[in-house]
DNA sequence: AACTTTGGTTGATAAATGTCAAGCAAAAGT
DNA sequence: ACTTTTGCTTGACATTTATCAACCAAAGTT
């Protein structure tokens, strides 16, 4: 099994990510050329929080955990990548570290471009600079709104939201089944896990979901809307 | 008393602004052209949250407040501006509103400039735009930091990087007195104004910082530190 | 001078949340 | 088939933190 690929070429992956349809022939043929593919097993590491940020990537297949590495070995989890998702961070154009580490979480194929390259492209075709500048405020934005979910809401609103996230945004359905652990979930609502499985339980209980080991499924949005913006 | 003047030259200002340098005599003055002064007097709103995005700012004088108004009328403030301060956010090039407030805290004088021209020099320049992206990836930074100060520490380390934030970065020294109310660093630290108090009494009992009133004194910074670092 | 308002402070209490320990079930290894 | 490991779950408990009420002092008002 090959860890090192380079099958697809650029241009169809990058018709799923508006941030390239700016690009010209020539620009999408140099990025093409300093671009490749890897392949990750579950659980191994495609960047690492602290590391040099040498490629942007970009998720081809199977699924990311972006989390952030704080205090006493606890992890912070910024969002679950989904394909076909591209991986920045704030050292980009700053330091050139990561901020964050991404893992993955299935068997998982990221394409990476050299940060030069990307760089260059951006210097040259303004579109696509205006592009990727919408791309990192975008991130911006939904980092404020993490701020205050995670600072302003007690518990049940922060798995309110996190539920409401792998729903919508993630597996793009009410019924859902995760590929991620209870601490995960945790990590992502900024607790601890006992905490989690508590208000999970509670929730069940009070019928707004069901949940079955991995399998969930969201009977009443509204209901966990109305606790999410409550608080 | 005029509360609307363009007293001062843009290059003045901008010396100080390392976003500004890379910046031709030209797009200087097209720059300069295409801003406005306004005075603020203590309390008033400069930005407003949900607002449109039409200018970006620049702290002249006088020291702003930024704050994200979060649920049941509690804010989180990000940071506290000295002059001379450029204030943006992740409106720009996005939804082109605005995802903060910003209020004077005494007597301000901000200068405006119109979003069209400052995006314009931006597509315009590469430099300027690599500064751009530089800019606000390490504010992407800090509010990662901030994420992880907020939602992994307890009280007291929290306290210690507000004390430590107010020191180092906005009033720069270990003696200070603050310009805002008990409220606003327990905001910066995403606590209830009473358990804030309590801490800095408690930080006062330790022989960590001597604080009368509005008059603090850093006394021990390595101890602040080592509680900012336990959580 | 008396009154009101505002911001700061304190104590008592209740609520929210984390920690610890134990148990369980499924999966993985031998 | 047995053991071991891993992740999930639950209960009891301790700690952290917010809320509420009262009080105080300074500043502004009448």
């Amino acid at each position: 099994m090959p860890t090192y690929i380079n099958s697809a070429f650029c241009k169809d992956c990058s018709k799923k990510l508006n941030i390239f349809h700016f690009l010209t022939d020539d620009e999408m043929n140099f990025i093409n050329e300093h671009r490749h593919e890897v392949k990750f097993n579950p659980g191994e590491t495609i960047f690492k929080q602290g590391g040099a940020f040498t490629h942007v990537a970009c998720l081809t297949s199977g699924y990311g955990k972006v989390y952030i590495e704080g205090m006493n070995k606890k992890n912070l989890v910024l969002n679950i990548l989904r394909p076909t998702e591209m991986i920045g961070g704030p050292g980009l154009f700053n330091d050139f570290r990561h901020h964050y580490s991404v893992s993955a979480i299935d068997d998982v194929v990221a394409c990476f471009i050299e940060v030069e390259s990307f760089m260059e492209v951006a210097k040259q075709n303004k579109e696509f600079a205006s592009e990727l500048f919408k791309w990192i405020n975008q991130k911006g934005v939904r980092n404020f709104e993490k701020l205050i979910n995670l600072t302003q809401k007690q518990m049940p609103g922060r798995i309110a939201d996190a539920l409401l996230y792998l729903s919508n945004s993630v597996y793009e359905s009410d019924k859902f089944t995760v590929n991620i652990s209870r601490q995960d979930i945790a990590d992502l609502a900024a607790m601890s896990k006992e905490s989690a499985i508590r208000i999970i339980k509670e929730f069940k209980e009070s019928g707004f979901i069901t949940c079955e080991g991995n399998d969930f499924n969201i009977l009443e949005p509204k209901a966990l809307h109305k606790i999410s913006q409550t608080g």
